[in-house]
DNA sequence: TGACCACATGTCGAATCTGACATAGAGTCT
DNA sequence: AGACTCTATGTCAGATTCGACATGTGGTCA
């Protein structure tokens, strides 16, 4: 991504300069933080179905509890890439995905 | 992603070391692969059908001829996130997306 | 043939993302 | 209270991905 538009999401994430940037996302930007979001929940509730902790779920995914806690917060370090990549690895279908991402409530029942 | 996964996606690309590898593509690996796959077809169908080169594509998304080629290919250098981003540019909303992901058929109508 | 045009491929410095670690809540138990 | 468990948050070095540029390929014109 452009710095140009890189440098709206200072700092550490969210944070913008002003406050008519914060109220001004832009549509794509909106609906980028809403499908992160999505996944987010995904991730965490199928871990949870699991009872797994996020420490064993680091495990497996050979990743980090850090990481997961991030993950499951839709932190702006965190990629798609990634929450993706966490899914299809704990046998998350494409057709589950596609409901994660098109499921009229931000949280899917499924 | 672990050094000891990636190790296994040699060199530039998709090349493995060993055959049996290239054989036993994980299932994970190879959903990944097939995800990316339709993100890509996707989004050249999207371009294509708005009558845009690579070129002009890469100035709306900020991006380059190269950059947009290689998100076609789905290139290893291409993350999902990049293709995600760029289709919800586009304009693809949730649902479509969603279909992009889920369609029996690698290469959906829509 | 040569001059374009759209797309593919390779490389590279810079920007971003990741796993690991430290540490800090918050809840539960005895 | 202290000990323990689970989760959240901050930091950072190393790994990955990015845009940009150069260059190659194939097609279509005159």
């Amino acid at each position: 991504m452009r710095e140009e538009k890189r440098r709206r999401l200072e700092g550490k994430g969210w944070k913008f300069g002003t406050a008519q940037e914060f109220l001004r996302l832009s549509d794509e930007e909106a609906a980028y933080i809403d499908l992160k979001a999505r996944l987010a929940t995904g991730l965490r509730k199928r871990r949870r179905r699991r009872s797994l902790t996020q420490a064993d779920l680091a495990k497996r995914l050979q990743s980090s509890q850090s990481r997961i806690a991030k993950m499951e917060a839709g932190d702006p370090s965190v990629s798609l890439d990634l929450l993706i990549r966490s899914l299809l690895i704990l046998g998350t279908s494409r057709r589950e995905l596609s409901r994660i991402i098109s499921a009229r409530s931000p949280v899917p029942a499924a």
